[in-house]
DNA sequence: CGGGAACCTAGAACGATTCCAATTCCTGGC
DNA sequence: GCCAGGAATTGGAATCGTTCTAGGTTCCCG
């Protein structure tokens, strides 16, 4: 279920392009874009943070809130939050939810069956405007190989 | 779609009872459970504390976190995450989800059209187990009378 | 080259929630 | 009823993810 959308955004492996979806890119921006397209297990800001300090050994923390922040404002990330832990970050731009595995800790993309449109099979009055559907699931998965 | 659980839960307007679902009634998590069964607003914690001290004047903030907590964790009411927020607390135990008007920030509670079960709309592996759903919509209802 | 805006950074501040230690309240057994 | 032990409540401190602030750096454009 991995949507081709390698015409949309500049491959993270590629040169860094002067800006995405409007927003300018910068060092700091883009490394962090990187991290998140290379490694989809929707990290919180403090793992991208950890993580990123190998290619940018003086970002700070704050950079990567700001960078985090600006990526989610031009819709290029998303912001995921389960009840009040940290978010965490997704570069799945597909419409789905997520599936908090109990037993690892671990994350997972969930889609709808093919046909499904969420908003349909819920009971709400006409005319109601819907900008943003967030489902969030809590349970285990079959033969979970750690 | 409001489910008759009037002999699951006592009335809130009646005696306190010995306990809830396991759970020992004092004077302030009944006053609390009370609140939250006359006020479905879906307040958060400091709403409780702040609308509670006309009948416990003496309650602290840290008993109204304390109770609620123990609320949620016997089942009696739920505890609901919009993003970042603070959480906010709902009596309705019926399967919902929550939609948030932006035009005025209420909160409503959302249920599913007859004979749609959320679960079987969901593409996951053979085997999983759900222990939770928790779907939030934001979005604006129409003819909001403010 | 400058000048101004946008960015980045370190550290302080914030705020919802949780923790802590002391006091008060309940309850079951005498 | 009265007491001891456990449970609950309380006020204040601590926590911790996130946001804010102020100063320094970089980028953009003329
Ligand atoms: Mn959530
Ligand atoms: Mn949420
Ligand atoms: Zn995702
Ligand atoms: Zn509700």
């Amino acid at each position: 279920m991995v949507s081709d959308d390698s015409n949309l955004h500049p491959e993270p492996s590629g040169k860094m392009p002067a800006e995405i979806n409007g927003l300018r890119m910068t060092r700091q921006r883009w490394e962090t874009y990187r991290l998140l397209m290379t490694q989809k297990d929707h990290p919180t800001a403090n793992d991208v943070f950890r993580r990123i300090q190998k290619r940018l050994p003086n970002i700070s923390l704050a950079t990567v809130y700001n960078c985090l922040e600006a990526l989610v404002k031009h819709g290029i990330v998303r912001q995921v939050n389960f009840d009040r832990e940290p978010s965490r970050f997704c570069p799945n731009l597909a419409e789905h939810g997520h599936f908090h595995d109990e037993s690892n800790g671990s994350i997972h993309d969930v889609t709808f069956k093919p046909g499904i449109d969420l908003s349909e099979v819920l009971d709400l009055p006409e005319g109601t405007v819907i900008t943003d559907i967030e489902l969030t699931l809590r349970g285990k998965l079959p033969t979970t190989k750690i």
